[in-house]
DNA sequence: GAACAATACGGAGCGCTGTTCCGTTTTGTC
DNA sequence: GACAAAACGGAACAGCGCTCCGTATTGTTC
């Protein structure tokens, strides 16, 4: 079995977990390790001990948000008028998670320092449940992995942009994908 | 009137064309400085002389191409069945173009290091393009900016993966544009 | 061709990143 | 209190963009 964690290594841990959502929502997910551990008043050393990449950190401080994503796709189902309508409501809430955090939606398709596996983890938890809505919405020509990597490319943005909204080309591809 | 240009000047400008064009097919359109400074053989100062931006660089490599991208939206208009054909082809000849170019895409949506003038180049030399073929379709339900940014995100890759084709996400958003 | 501005060049240097590594400190146990 | 294991901090290294200025090249004038 795996022996118990010291205590200043737990305190460290939900120090860097608070520090970390402090800054993200300040400078983007892509901020400076260093300002990130000066905002939890720690060394470097002690956020790669804890967090050995990037997206390490990422994931724990967005687990909670993926989770109830994720979870709103049965329930969604259940709710809705019809499986269209679960899959266009499930899309907007994933849209909103995407464009809230700044910067995540970029950090999500970046290809460089560590970031796959922030990719690897939302297409694990996310993907299934975007299946079983597609499945449902017999809308069975396109792969769940097509689908959230391409809401998530829409998603990207530069700054504010206000002649750019993701959401009106998300809801074309919907309309594509449900045959209007 | 501007007094002419020293021979050295020239010379090296091409070179770094040639040089700059080579490394963007090797390593990508951001590639280090110093790379496409080697490449040349030639100090960095020369390439942020010629080209104080990042952004002048990529585009003087690829303005033949912006140009023949740009060139295209009329001729297709006139010899395709219908304005959505055209508007079909077209989309299909700037999608090309961004996905060949490894990283162009990626770098078209970056908020950083000058790029946004990049942005601002393609927009302005093909937007109006766009706008043409989206009136000619009826299609005026979006703007060319939005479309063009959209298609440009949809590209956006994370190296070779097979599992995600651009076209696909764009062909069923042109559907839901057109009304299938 | 020689002399001389004007123009262009090269690359050392600065600041900002990510990441590693090891001497020091804290913790848990006996 | 003593001791080993675990965790910490931040100096240090490498890679990057960009600037700046001493040096070299060019064009012009006699």
């Amino acid at each position: 079995m795996p022996p118990r964690k010291r205590a200043d290594a737990v305190r460290n841990e939900q120090t860097l977990l608070a520090a970390a959502a402090e800054v993200f929502v300040r400078s983007g997910v892509d901020a400076p390790i260093r300002e990130i551990a000066a905002q939890a008043g720690v060394g470097m050393g002690t956020i790669y001990r804890h967090f050995p990449t990037r997206a390490d950190l990422v994931v724990a401080v967005y687990r909670h948000q993926v989770e109830a994503c994720a979870e709103a796709g049965p329930a969604l189902l259940s709710t809705s008028d019809s499986p269209a309508a679960a899959l266009r409501a499930w899309v907007d809430l994933f849209v909103d998670f995407l464009v809230t955090k700044h910067g995540l939606a970029n950090a999500l398709q970046s290809d460089s320092s560590g970031f796959e596996q922030l990719h690897a983890y939302f297409l694990d938890r996310l993907g299934p449940v975007c299946g079983e809505l597609l499945k449902a919405s017999e809308a069975e020509n396109i792969q769940p992995y097509e689908l959230m990597r391409g809401i998530g490319n829409l998603c990207v943005g530069r700054g504010d942009d206000t002649r750019y909204d993701p959401r009106r080309l998300i809801a074309l591809l919907l309309d594509g994908l449900l045959g209007t």
